[in-house]
DNA sequence: ATGACGCATGAACGTATGTTCATGTGTATT
DNA sequence: AATACACATGAACATACGTTCATGCGTCAT
């Protein structure tokens, strides 16, 4: 059967137009990637914690987990992982080890997405959102 | 010199005056679970790469699974999630439903991001940026 | 109405993630 | 040197997470 194909290519629902700019809007792999992981290793309370924390005063491990109530060892850990991403930095001090925030982004980030949830806690803003959605 | 050292437990060795310092620094516990939870839910490749392409202009569903190139389902699960932090808002206009970013604090989490990872990656040369990549 | 299409949802599966327990490393004190 | 302490690391476990498959819901055109 022969059907003209490009009259339906012309009006495609994917509009290929459209999707070609996304597309070039879009940063490349590599830092979406690490992006994506920077937002994981923010992604959980405690650490969200330790870095709220550090954002006031440089802190050593046993203080964190003072703070924290957690054992030290768990509180290493997520240490370890924000030393990954390299979100905090630390220096030694005869045996203790004081851990501080590596740039000022991290607690830019905090910030603005503290303002992000501080948002939708009032009244829904008129005109969000559609009649009859899902409530979070 | 009999000095005895249980005076050390005095000072212990957690601080406590820096410890408590810290601990008043902190968020309620409750924005503390809504900034994880919405950098967790920031924390997923594909999600980042969404939220770079509804920055820019609104999508409905199949072109964001074209520019994804995954399913229409595994997209709408991710909007899916999106939507439930109020990271993304949409309308509907017949069949198609049209996505975007719900507030500017998303665009600013994401070129904050972007900023924090570029800071570690060695010296930024030119060689280093492509074309299309002018998102800070 | 009936079918086609865009999108949403539920269940299920494989994997990754965070925690805990136990042990190892390095430093200072005795 | 030997001990005690602060911290780091590895293995192992339970859970949570993202993806896929199958199905259901609404809307538009025939």
């Amino acid at each position: 059967m022969d059907r003209n194909v490009s009259d339906i290519c012309e009006v495609y629902y994917v509009d290929e137009e459209r999707v070609e700019k996304a597309r070039k809007a879009l940063s490349p792999e590599k830092e979406i990637l690490a992006v994506a992981e920077t937002f994981r290793n923010l992604g959980d309370p405690t650490r969200v914690k330790i870095l709220q924390a550090l954002a006031i005063q440089a802190l050593c491990v046993c203080d964190l987990a003072k703070l924290l109530a957690v054992s030290d060892s768990a509180t290493s850990h997520q240490l370890r992982v924000l030393r990954s991403q390299k979100l905090v930095r630390f220096r030694r001090e005869g045996k203790m080890v004081y851990y501080s925030l590596d740039d000022e982004h991290i607690d830019n980030l905090m910030r603005e997405a503290l303002r992000h949830i501080r948002e939708g806690e009032g009244p829904v803003r008129a005109g969000a959102m559609k009649a009859g959605e899902d409530r979070v």
